[in-house]
RNA sequence: UGGGCCGUCGCCAAGCGGUAAGGCACGGGGUUUUGAUCUCCGCAUACCCAGGUUCGAAUCCUGGCGGCCCAGCCA
């Protein structure tokens, strides 16, 4: 495995695998794994656990393996898979083995074939309906079945048949022979196989009979040599099962399932079947709509694999049930970005403004920074001529307090540029202001005016010498900070997350940008060029994340 | 009300019997041709509550209170 940095971060698994090698225990080796589902798209919460799984076993020198937990075939494609490891790769980790549960259906069979030896399984007839009935409740102990007592050869007889397609759906599972009067309702005799006539996306359509989770995962994990399974928290009480299938079966190797908490990040959600919904009801444009918490959307909105492995530093991995702020994921981009991006000017919406003593036919190339910490960074060329473009926001004829824009009779510093001042404003009939008529100070570029001081800076582009450019303002997608516990989540979506800009005009210089290439659009925010709909004809640029600001 | 887990600053999170790290957010000062960045300062006599053990407790014990998860032939 290569990668980046590896976190800094301690938690208390980490502790755990310390004191673990301390021990001597796993001859020393780390080995662990992420094993998504692949039904869907990875989101933000994934990214906890990659970070965690891949990150741990590369704090401790071992290995992590992707491994698709691929054993719902009716839920499950290739497309899912595809998209997962592109997003694992794009965050920055590189696996020891990809593998597939599907790929162990063959010994996970005759795994089973073994537990009914031993007496630890049985084939039952029960519906699925009286299974749950039989199940008992919180409170009630469950009752066994009537076929628990079945023969050793008459299970073995049925499995091979429910394998060889002697049954139709449901009619048969293979359970556990546990102890229906567990407290815990997972040691219920859980279901390990069920019978489904469903087209697997490997193994196509050679199985009808399909392992369970609780079955399939440590079982994998044992083959895998996984030392350190780390899960979630509604794991945990699935822990005395994964440990007694492995315990049963006398395996080798008894990988240790350790679990934390899940990631819940405010004003988002992560909960795949609600992802899916907002895919399915148009509510957003596909899974990678900037707006969406999947690494795919969060690419095209702008977020750098850099910046989200920092967010996963910073968060943190307990086993509290925990809510993160917006502000850390938002922290993380711009401190990236912050550092990274060139520095370009957009006017969003623009305000004409004339300088009446500019001459008419000139035009000048001013020089601007592309970054003003970093030199390395370079410069570029600024067109300047009469007619200049600023944000209708950045003049008030009726100014605020402690404005610190243009104003009638007022002074501000174009940035990279002169110092103008504004003596009169053009209107039309019903009032809205059309046009500015202003001086510029030639005496005043690249250089502090004498004797007064101009606290403002605006930025600008020339009318003549820019480019059109539409500009995709994302804001967060829900309007409540917990939008997973409302009672129809689809009403708190936030109507105004999109705001599509389209007579912005950018400076020149952005006319050969690609694709993901990103900026930050000086006093504005930080912005990429859309990976799918941006043409050079036909610019688009989507808002990453707004610029901190602390004036209101 | 069975079982499992969790409770330290607005949000995260260190701490593992020796007297409350850090980050985000927030408030204030400085620098600044981005109201950005950077920088300096402030921000829990207090660790869910109540008892107890101890020279000493967020850390140990007892009892409460609060929150989350589990009754798929999903993962």
């Amino acid at each position: 495995m290569s990668s980046n940095e590896a976190n800094t971060a301690e938690n208390f698994i980490h502790h755990k695998i310390t004191h673990d090698i301390n021990q001597g225990l796993n001859d020393c080796n780390v080995i662990t794994r992420f094993p998504p589902e692949p039904n869907g798209y990875l989101h933000i919460g994934h990214a906890k656990s990659i970070c965690l799984n891949f990150g741990t076993a590369i704090k401790f020198n071992g290995h992590c393996n992707l491994r698709f937990d691929d054993t719902n075939p009716e839920k499950e494609n290739i497309e899912f898979m595809n998209a997962i490891a592109e997003d694992v790769k794009w965050l920055g980790y590189s696996w020891h083995e990809v593998n597939y549960a599907s790929d162990y259906f063959e010994q996970l069979y005759n795994y089973g074939v073994q537990l009914i030896q031993k007496g630890y399984a049985y084939v039952d007839s029960l519906s699925a309906e009286e299974i749950r009935q039989l199940r008992g409740t919180l409170t009630e102990p469950g009752t066994e079945s009537p076929d628990r007592n079945r023969t050793i050869e008459d299970n073995i007889t049925l499995f091979e048949k429910m394998k060889n397609g002697a049954f139709a759906d449901g009619s048969y599972v293979l359970r556990a022979k546990i102890d229906m009067n567990a407290p815990n309702i997972n040691m219920r005799d859980p279901t390990l196989y069920r019978i489904r006539r469903a087209h697997h996306p490997r193994t196509a359509n050679n199985w009808c009979l399909y392992p369970m989770y609780d079955f399939t995962h440590c079982i994998s994990d044992g083959i895998e040599n996984i030392t350190h399974s780390l899960c979630t928290l509604e794991f945990e009480d699935h822990r005395p099962l994964y440990d007694w299938v492995l315990t049963q079966l006398q395996f080798p190797h008894h990988p240790q399932q350790i679990e934390f908490a899940r990631l819940s990040l405010e004003y988002t959600i992560v909960s795949k079947r609600k992802l899916h919904l907002l895919v399915e009801q148009g509510h957003v444009s596909g899974w990678d709509d900037p707006r969406m918490p999947t690494l795919a959307g969060l690419r095209r909105a702008g977020f750098t694999p850099k910046s989200i492995r920092d967010f996963c530093d910073r968060i943190g991995v307990t086993k509290k049930d925990s809510w993160i702020e917006m502000g850390v994921l938002e922290h993380s981009i711009r401190e990236d970005l912050n550092a990274s991006a060139t520095r370009k000017m957009a006017v969003l919406k623009p305000l004409r403004v004339v300088l009446e003593n500019y001459p008419e036919d000139t035009c000048e190339q001013l020089t601007a920074n592309n970054h003003p910490q970093n030199d390395q960074l370079g410069s570029r060329t600024l067109p300047f001529d009469q007619v200049i473009l600023i944000e209708q926001d950045d003049f008030a004829e009726i100014p605020p307090a402690k404005f610190k824009r243009l104003t009638l009779n007022g002074e501000v510093r174009l940035r990279n540029s002169y110092i103008i001042k504004c003596h009169g404003i053009i209107k039309n009939e019903q009032g809205d202001i059309l046009e500015l008529r202003c001086t510029y100070d030639p005496d005043t570029l690249g250089k502090k005016p004498e004797g007064r001081k101009v606290k403002g800076v605006i930025h600008w582009v020339s009318e003549k010498h820019s480019l059109p450019a539409e500009i995709r303002l994302y804001d967060r997608l829900f309007n409540v900070p917990h939008p997973e516990s409302e009672e129809d989540f689809i009403c708190a979506l936030n109507p105004n997350s999109l705001e599509v800009i389209n007579g912005a005009k950018v400076e020149m210089s952005l006319a050969n940008s690609r694709a993901n290439e990103q900026y930050q659009f000086e006093r504005i925010g930080y912005f990429c060029v859309d990976s799918k709909d941006s043409k050079p004809e036909q610019l688009i640029f989507n808002r990453t994340v707004t610029l901190r600001d602390t004036w209101k």
